[in-house]
RNA sequence: AGGGGCGUCGCCAAGUUGGUAAGGCACCGGAUUUUGAUUCCGGCAUUCGUUGGUUCGAGUCCAGCCGCCCCUGCCA
């Protein structure tokens, strides 16, 4: 919807997308309003979509940063191309999906901005066709129904520098397969007992061509299907179709899938020979994952600290999946720029996780109203200022947007401030708050601090100062005061106790589990080593009245010191909680407080 | 070991038919600034993993070498 999109910069899958286009190669393409066969597109008129991409999860699992990524290209090819980008679930294994995840999945996408209208598909919704086709390859030759164990499977499946042997059931009659592949799927057999697949070569030095399994037994209940089957294709055929049904005309992957094209070419390829499949045929594109430092994306890490009690669940928001970054307070549109930011390519990455941050800050910088809080707060007490009395400052509520107003904050005799604005004595280049120095506090007075007090360990208690009554923002002659200090407070007798949690990395390293320097070579680590105990810090800070009336996934600056949202979980009406989203930057070092 | 990929500034990443290295982030200066934030201006690869070759001319073509990633689930 946001209009200020930069000129999206090339990339390979761009390249192709206009090459293509520019050759009119789906310029005969039709589009019967629904997936299907050959058969159901070629009275119907010209495909509408320019070009057609998916995004196709297995609903077995939550989404996370790295998905987002994926959700980001395909849907933004799409947009940008005049195409359509189809949600897809990829639901070909019974015994792993659940129907809870789907509605996860549907939640996420829709949260990161994408619109799939009407094209929200699954792939369980293709059995039968799959079936057909397979029935079809049979036929034609390209199929059998093998007999043989898993394990003698494998061994015959040779090595990466050995050819396989040829099943002994290689050569079954076409009728015999085609019987035998019937009663698989009348569930007269038990799991395992047979097998078809692909008639392709089993010396062939890509491992994938080496005979790959198509359908497998499985005598499971489908969370879509329900017991309607009993044998189910495996991924690398039925992806490939469920792509040609769909008309996708770009179908994008990543890397790890680069040795499966030849298969999934000749999957399409021969069922198209059947006269079953449009043309032209889908291409499978290959791109990159996101790796990002100081982060585990691999779902096995993700579940094993979310089993193992590391986090407080998926949701947690130190983890990078979808339902924690939102709940930590990252934005759809950060997300979006995180990805146009980084491109796309096919070459191993590891993006900072800085480069994540910023976009957050850049989106958050300018969408935020500003608000006061004081984390660590230590009492500040304006001797001069009179006993009882109190009056109004105002604060504007966002410094780039005058439009939005300002709000009321009431100033006293007594305020809290930031405990590191204080300094007995102060290094080199501190400008804020120490015996003799003047400091502006924000939107209200200039004070001069005159000293402190400490409790008998020579902690300071509370700093003592005395303003000057007629250097209060706002008012003429307020801009006589120059001061290098500017810092942030509330008034004690109005500011509540609020619960803030201060996120931080969850890891403290850039490569979680990766080696260090004077490893012994046989040491083996594991990336729960390098989790970072400090990751999550509760604390009570002093907040602005106004931000009693936060609502949840309300995002505020919190002056000084970062972005905050309220908690979508835990705030109650009245009673928001914040989470941390992240830090402002801050050249002086102040950092993680 | 066989196959498939990748290697351009600290991190990403453009580089259509060979013509003499975009951009972003980070970083370093300087200006503005009632957030040590933001914004703004300026700087930042004689060099494209490496070695040779072809060419008037190569990141782009050829050959060799080096490094990294992926592949031996009836997972996706």
């Amino acid at each position: 919807m946001s209009s200020s999109a930069p000129a999206p910069v090339s990339n390979f899958i761009r390249n192709i997308i206009d090459a293509d286009l520019a050759a009119g190669k789906y310029a005969q393409r039709r589009w019967g309003g629904q997936p299907g066969p050959a058969g159901t597109h070629a009275a119907a008129p010209q495909d509408p979509a320019k070009i057609r991409t998916r995004f196709p999860p297995e609903p077995n699992g939550y989404l996370h940063f790295g998905h987002a990524k994926s959700i980001c290209l395909n849907f933004g090819l799409a947009r940008d191309y005049g195409g359509a980008c189809h949600l897809r679930f990829d639901d070909t294994n019974p015994e792993k999906e659940e129907r809870e995840y789907v509605d996860s999945i549907v939640d996420a996408v829709k949260w990161l901005g994408f619109d799939w209208g009407e094209n929200l598909y699954y792939a369980s919704n293709y059995f039968d066709w799959m079936c057909q086709f397979a029935e079809y390859l049979i036929t034609a030759g390209h199929a059998y129904v093998d007999s043989q164990s898993a394990e003698e499977m494998r061994a015959n499946r040779g090595t990466l520098s050995e050819a396989g042997k040829d099943s002994p059931f290689r050569s079954r009659s076409v009728e015999e397969n085609l019987e035998l592949f019937r009663r698989m799927k009348a569930g007269e057999f038990p799991d395992g007992a047979h097998i078809l697949r692909a008639k392709i070569d089993m010396a062939s030095p890509n491992i994938n061509l080496r005979d790959p399994a198509i359908y497998r037994i499985r005598h499971a209940t489908h969370h879509n299907t329900g017991d309607k089957w009993c044998v189910y294709p495996m991924y690398t055929y039925a992806h490939p179709i469920e792509d040609a049904l769909e008309n996708i005309t770009h179908s994008i992957c990543t890397l790890e899938f680069e040795d499966q094209r030849p298969f999934y070419d000749w999957v399409l390829a021969r069922i198209a020979e059947g006269g079953l499949l449009q043309k032209p045929l889908p291409q499978q594109i290959e791109f990159a994952r996101l790796n990002l430092t100081y982060v585990v994306l691999s779902k096995r890490k993700l579940i094993q600290l979310v089993e193992e009690k590391h986090v407080d669940g998926w949701d947690d928001p130190r983890l990078p999946t979808l339902v924690g970054g939102r709940r930590r307070g990252y934005t759809p549109e950060g997300f979006r720029l995180f990805t146009d930011r980084i491109g796309v390519s096919k070459a191993d990455s590891l993006i900072e996780y800085t480069v994540f941050e910023d976009c957050m800050r850049e989106v958050l910088n300018e969408s935020a109203e500003r608000r006061i809080a004081v984390l660590d707060p230590l009492k500040l007490i304006i001797d001069n200022y009179p006993e009882g009395e109190e009056e109004e400052c105002h604060a504007p509520n966002h410094p780039l947007k005058p439009d939005l107003g300002k709000r009321a904050v009431p100033f006293s005799r007594e305020l809290w401030i930031e405990r590191e604005d204080f300094q007995e004595t102060p290094p080199k280049g501190y400008h804020r708050l120490y015996p003799g120095n003047t400091v502006r506090l924000r939107y209200g007075f200039v004070v001069k601090c005159t000293g402190c007090d400490k409790d008998e360990a020579g902690n300071v208690t509370a700093v003592h100062c005395e303003y000057f009554a007629d250097s209060k923002s706002g008012t003429p002659g307020a801009d006589n005061y120059k001061t290098k200090g500017n810092i942030h407070w509330v008034s004690a007798k109005h500011s509540y106790a609020c619960e803030v949690r201060l996120y931080d990395r969850l890891f403290l390293r850039p490569n979680p589990g990766g080696r260090r320097e004077g490893d012994a070579p046989d040491l083996e680590r594991g990336f729960l080593d390098d989790i970072n105990p400090d990751s999550k810090r509760l604390i009570a800070a002093q907040l602005e009245p106004a931000l009693k009336d936060a609502q949840p996934e309300d995002r505020f600056q919190f002056e000084r010191h970062g972005y905050f949202v309220a908690d979508r979980k835990d705030s109650a009406p009245g009673k928001p909680v914040f989470n941390r989203t992240v830090t402002l930057k801050d050249s002086w070092g102040k950092g993680q407080s």
